[in-house]
DNA sequence: TATTGTTATACTCTATAACTATA
DNA sequence: TATAGTTATAGAGTATAACAATA
């Protein structure tokens, strides 16, 4: 029985299936291991495109996530909620929200941060040192705008 | 403007990131070149895990997929309504349904196949075929059963 | 009692359309 | 007219619970 529970040699070179659960295995260890400091593993990822750069409007915040700006509302309101970051009508532009995280949100995505850290080196641990960099570079070189 | 419109260095490097954009970005390849052969990238999953393997249940086949029997369901309801795979009761076990390609299903898969491989090839393009190898062999390594 | 397939249902994540206030 | 934020809503994709048939 247990000869016929892998995925198959057709699936296991299929980049969707491999991408797909990769995603969703890193993801599970990120959630578990940020969620005693009060965050979820997609708030980590909205406090994370709010720091190294800028002061960003919500919709610039959406845009370096690659998510909707109507998908922003809410997280940025559940954060907000938490103190974990501010909103404030920018100075020449009434429309925009200018968003910064607070002092607990710096330090949230610190001690967060640190937990995904070690999630992903759990994760990544089937693999030489050498090996898990050139997955994340092959990746950046995958998903990110060429410009980079 | 267009200077705080990539993810910033901290999401870069962030692995839930990149495998997430990653999977999305293929699966919205692979499913744009599979829909001029009548089915979309999750059936090509499923066509994927009934072939390479002895004929399975529905409940085998999802768990090679990795998704619920429940969710094997309406796929196969969709597949079966298309004529590409048959059910047929179990001959020494009723409760089981015994799930197969049938021709038309080895043909299709067979054509869909081929565009998912020239899919796949578009996405790496940016990698060379060298770098692309060791990204797929280090996904199996995270994601496959270790006895594999 | 346990398991397979099935159905009904609900939950998560996400996007589209329409509204408001500003520009 | 166009844009930023918001709201309401709907659509994927998925899982959980309960049921019928079979073991």
């Amino acid at each position: 029985m247990s000869s016929s529970d892998g995925p198959g040699p057709e699936l296991s070179r299929n980049l969707v299936y491999l991408l797909k659960h990769a995603h969703l295995r890193m993801a599970e260890l990120t959630g578990d291991a940020v969620a005693p400091h009060g965050i979820d593993g997609r708030e980590l990822g909205v406090l994370l495109s709010l720091t190294g750069r800028e002061p960003a409007s919500q919709q610039q915040a959406a845009q370096r996530l690659g998510i909707d700006r109507t998908t922003m509302v809410a997280m940025l309101d559940a954060l907000e909620g938490k103190g974990l970051v501010s909103r404030h009508p920018h100075a020449e532009d009434r429309r925009r929200n200018v968003v910064e995280l607070t002092d607990a949100g710096r330090e949230t995505l610190h001690l967060a941060t640190e937990a995904n850290n070690a999630a992903e080196r759990d994760f990544l641990a089937p693999l030489t040192p050498e090996a898990a960099e050139h997955l994340r570079t092959a990746l950046q070189k995958l998903v990110l705008p060429p410009d980079d």
